[in-house]
DNA sequence: TTTTATTGTCAAGCTTACTTTACATTTAAT
DNA sequence: ATTAAATGTAAAGTAAGCTTGACAATAAAA
């Protein structure tokens, strides 16, 4: 799954160690997801969303299998 | 988290067995969903949001621990 | 160029979403 | 009242999200 995190993230000014603090995640956790190794579960992506201040889908780009 | 999906699914006249089929997940998960026993996977999420058609945030309400 | 900040990534372990199987309980139909 | 359909739930296992720790690679600053 596609994602924006990065843009969102460096939108913000704010480095992966900075973002992983305010989220409650490991910075490992952060890095992975930009690089699209894993999809995030339900609550980080809702995490991010309010931080980013908008939905999931404008996060998280979903294109079925 | 708490979630709409008993009300989505009931609102398309569907039965547990016939959700799930559709998302090609077991029917527990779905009976274990709507009882609220766990949070689903971003997919999952999506799938039900493409199905209901409408938004992850018009089914699941995050509400930060 | 040397140092420092930032990011990439690997390994091993934990947690939880989800599966299969199986059976009990509730709801609806006959 | 019986039967059948729909739902609840438990146990054991697999898959994937996420952690910690550690170190390499890249980017930025001095």
């Amino acid at each position: 799954m596609e994602n924006l995190v990065r843009e969102k993230r460096m939108a913000l000014g704010m480095t992966q160690d900075e973002l992983s603090a305010k989220l409650d995640v490991s910075r490992q956790t952060i890095s992975s997801l930009e690089k699209g190794r894993y999809n995030p579960s339900i609550t980080l992506a809702f995490k991010l969303s309010k931080l980013f201040q908008c939905t999931i889908e404008e996060i998280f780009i979903y294109e079925e299998e």
